[in-house]
DNA sequence: GCATGATATGTCATCCCTGGCATAAAAAAA
DNA sequence: TTTTTTTATGCCAGGGATGACATATCATGC
């Protein structure tokens, strides 16, 4: 069984490298959390290089600066609706986005 | 600007090729629009290739056929997250996911 | 014809995600 | 330092997605 790393895991709240299999997660919520991670650190990452705070790019989608903060921390309750539409939102592409959930 | 083709605005609930542009949908309405359309597809034939009813991959998710049905009609009220699980649920891996999304 | 299985479509109560708000902490600028 | 900006974190009411259900339509076989 593939697993992630430690860093992965305690960005994604972890506190240890086989928490997955003492919690049961299935293959499934693991690749879940895999995609979450991955368009957080995009999403991150084109934030800065465009130089936007997290209240610009609120106001510019609608959200609020706590919720790009918590797309941002992979927190658990953002969905992978909203962490595409941020990044639409930055201006990536549909290409941009298959990419970065794959990475 | 780039369009979506009838047959895809057909089946998104569209009636004419100019919808987007008369109803003021943004790209990234439209972008998010196609993702949906492109895991729709994705989800169908996944499904039939493996030969499995609606009801019971319903069954395997803990979802409702009639959900099913709505994702592969790409209904409106239907959630980026429910398609992605749907499909890690037929055995998608994060790639095929994200071949099926820029597709 | 009828029966059976699969899919489509509509409605609805429930629950999860959302934006908003407050506040704290960290970083940057002054 | 102090001030300002940015980011992190917790909480909550409201709204949207969800599963469940009913029902209709469709396809296939008998």
């Amino acid at each position: 069984m593939k697993r992630l790393n430690s860093a992965k895991l305690r960005k994604a709240g972890w506190r240890s490298g086989s928490v997955k299999e003492f919690l049961g997660l299935s293959d499934e919520e693991e690749a879940l959390i895999e995609m979450r991670l991955s368009l957080s650190r995009a999403l991150r990452e084109r934030r800065i290089e465009g130089g936007i705070s997290q209240t610009d790019l609120a106001a510019r989608m609608g959200s609020s600066q706590s919720r790009i903060a918590k797309m941002e921390a992979a927190d658990p309750t953002v969905s992978l609706d909203l962490l595409i539409r941020s990044l639409l939102t930055l201006g990536a592409s549909i290409k941009d986005i298959a990419r970065a959930i794959a990475r």
